[in-house]
DNA sequence: CGGTTTTGACCTGCGC
DNA sequence: GCGCAGGTCAAAACCG
């Protein structure tokens, strides 16, 4: 954690944030005057979020977060680091109760040290494949249920952003496998589980579409990525930097998926700076977002993303 | 042929 | 203990 961040941390925070606030609209506003969409603002809160990125959190109230209905796809992000809760249902219950939302939750921690579970069930069930059956598994069972009592099994810090596209898996950058497919309870759209292609690296994201308002996608990101961004893609490792899961709990974050679906949806301009103008840095580096400045599309992205996503420097 | 997606089965945690 | 829902595995199918 840099200087700053820490920092950062020390800093005291509202307790409770809403879009409202972010977006600069009024508390009666109608929910349908958020674009063109149902979503209502007032359902989405920062109430715990930014406990956990207050570097985020910090932005978001600096810049007011410079969101209008219009400029942005983005309806919510969140950080969930406070507990196990599952940040996409919270984000999708909060649009039916109110205050409870964007309950960011969070997470614990589980590398791949912290979780060997994932190679012991593996081998496990292996075991049982292989038909000598009975005894060994019961003793890996009696293992499981030692371990469950000893140290709660922990997760990674999760970023859940919500987006609205056409697409349900949003490029940014990394290559993901697929590993996984569920039906969602009360939503007809079904959740998708996505695994980092590089070796070694555990990161995790679910995607899902929003039963509420189907145009938007729920993308939940877990754990970071410990490797470059690959630069063979077609998608902009440049915006994938800028979401570079190294630098997950930073203001910067905010940009991500965000930017990629802007780009889907409107079509244009966007599209092509993020896809053809900044493929060049192979490093998520913190000085990364002052390279659009040298480009002559920086002021037309500018111009295009609200104006957290272009921190300015001085 | 290697990598990715699909999909049914299985595991785990949690609430009742 | 049971049932439910979320999450993961891995064989088979698919694809470039």
């Amino acid at each position: 954690m840099s200087n700053e961040t820490r920092d950062l941390y020390n800093h005291q925070y509202p307790s409770s944030f809403s879009l409202y606030e972010m977006m600069n609209l009024p508390t009666s506003a109608a929910p349908s005057s958020y674009g063109n969409t149902s979503f209502d603002p007032s359902s989405y809160s920062f109430t715990d979020c930014l406990q956990s990125s207050p570097a985020a959190y910090e932005s978001l109230l600096q810049k007011n977060f410079g969101l209008s209905p219009s400029s942005s796809e983005v309806f919510n992000s969140s950080i969930d680091q406070e507990s196990n809760r599952d940040v996409t249902n919270d984000v999708i219950n909060g649009g039916v109760s109110t205050e409870t939302a964007t309950r960011v939750s969070a997470s614990s921690s589980s590398s791949e040290a912290d979780h060997p579970g994932e190679v012991s069930v593996k081998s496990r069930r292996k075991r049982e494949l292989g038909g000598n059956g009975g005894e060994e598994d019961q003793n890996s069972k009696k293992v499981g249920k030692t371990k469950k009592n000893e140290v709660k099994k922990q997760r990674e810090p999760r970023v859940s952003f919500m987006t609205k596209s056409e697409v349900d898996h949003l490029e940014d950058g990394y290559r993901w496998r697929k590993y996984g497919q569920k039906a969602v309870k009360n939503s007809p759209y079904p959740r998708s589980y996505y695994r980092c292609t590089t070796q070694r690296c555990n990161v995790k994201k679910r995607v899902e579409r929003s039963f509420q308002d189907p145009t938007v996608v729920i993308t939940t990101y877990e754990s970071q990525h410990n490797h470059p961004i690959p630069t063979n893609l077609r998608g902009s490792s440049a915006a994938a930097a800028m979401f570079s899961a190294a630098d997950l709990m930073t203001p910067r974050n905010f940009s991500h998926d965000m930017f990629r679906s802007s780009a889907y949806t409107t079509g244009g301009a966007a599209a092509s700076a993020l896809d053809y103008g900044y493929g060049q840095d192979v490093n998520a580096n913190p000085s990364m977002h002052q390279e659009y400045h040298h480009g002559g599309e920086y002021e037309l992205l500018r111009e295009i993303f609200p104006s957290i996503f272009f921190k300015q420097e001085p």
